[in-house]
DNA sequence: GTCATCATGTAAGCCGTTACATGATTGC
DNA sequence: GCAATCATGTAACGGCTTACATGATGAC
């Protein structure tokens, strides 16, 4: 029963809460595509995959071409544009499941489900952690609107008291040199922006419940 | 000789290349007031000094009241604001040296100053890491101005690829749903105003050269 | 006299990295 | 046939955190 975190394990599950994939995939998708876990090496995906299949979470198939009940890959239009044309041209029919030796292709369980709703579920009691916050919002999907709207609401919050630190502090610091200044001018207007983009998703949020 | 990083020692010498401090007021420094290190602990801080002062980096005075050549701290007005005034109520004359016993004052010394503008002059040769380009920014001003553009145009260059990167793989990689898709796009907002104000400084600093 | 804050330190452990080791597949 | 990329894994180590341990000082 390990108590808290390993992000990265409960991100595995959510990509995999999709489709299945590979390890070397599974990455490529978490660096490239949800720019969550900016940087994710082999050296800690393989090991948590381990980790997940030892615990139950996920199912190490060894290969095949549509093993599970889902579509493995919707191969529906408009899903992989140019890139994906180019993938399909250099591997033909094989598509992406390609029965290959050595490729160990990872399905979520049930109980991985679980685990994912379990961690989504409660409450985000870290706010100040971005890395957290983004694995919640990129697997929002899975929430209700409510929680959605408390999770959002709670991150402004948190958002919004660094800000009013950054302000009194700036005020209480000796003065910056323009370089350090600049810095954190900086960060806070970033913080403001980070604000407002999650108003917007408020709105959006609340407007889907009324 | 310790190759690379602990850039935590290099935001410490950099702090204290202004002013000498104690580690507790050090720590305040570096989270509340520059804003790298969002966090960091006593229990980097403490022995990232123990390191410095064995490396002879800095030098760990005992206690004193104004003990070496530069003004301790300077109580000039204006620096301190609401909360000097608090402070200053608080332990009256005694002003920020108070002699306390257990109380370790550090000043940098000739050869943590030498290093100093050792790890500034170096290339910085990774562009991707954010902290270490906030730390050569904060302390940017040590700099020639012609650094200084090398810096700013080297993390811009790094910027734009990634961008590019980014956006081409938005392209190639399945469709995400809204919330993962909204982390994205904020996430190259973020990216499109960190080059703008990157932009802006390097504006400045080419005034200044011509 | 007790509590919060200031102040310093140590020890254990976590989460991740880099470097290493291996091998299949595809393009040229 | 050779290089680049795909693909999986292990081992060592690194930096920072948390938790623990201690004590002075000042506020009420």
């Amino acid at each position: 029963m390990r108590k808290r975190s390993h992000l990265l394990e409960i991100a595995i599950l959510g990509v995999l809460s999709d489709q299945d994939l590979h390890g070397y995939e599974l990455k490529r998708r978490l660096v490239d595509g949800l720019g969550l876990f900016a940087s994710v090496s082999f050296g800690s995906m393989y090991p948590a995959l381990a980790r997940l299949e030892a615990d139950g979470y996920v199912g190490g198939s060894g290969e095949q071409e549509a093993p599970n009940p889902r579509p493995p890959i919707p191969l529906t239009g408009s899903l992989g544009g140019e890139r994906a044309a180019l993938r399909a041209h250099s591997s033909r029919a094989r598509a992406d499941s390609r029965g290959a030796r050595g490729k160990k292709v990872y399905a979520i369980t049930e109980a991985g489900r679980r685990r994912l709703g379990e961690f989504l579920a409660e409450a985000a009691d870290e706010p100040d952690d971005e890395a957290d916050f983004k694995l919640r919002l990129a697997f929002a999907r899975h929430l209700s609107a409510e929680s959605r709207l408390g999770l959002l609401e709670q991150r402004r919050a948190y958002l919004v008291r660094r800000l009013a630190r950054a302000r009194s502090s700036s005020s209480a610091t000796p003065a910056l040199d323009p370089y350090a200044q600049s810095i954190v001018e900086h960060s806070t207007t970033a913080t403001e922006n980070d604000i407002s983009w999650i108003d917007k998703l408020i709105q959006t949020e609340r407007s889907r419940i009324s």
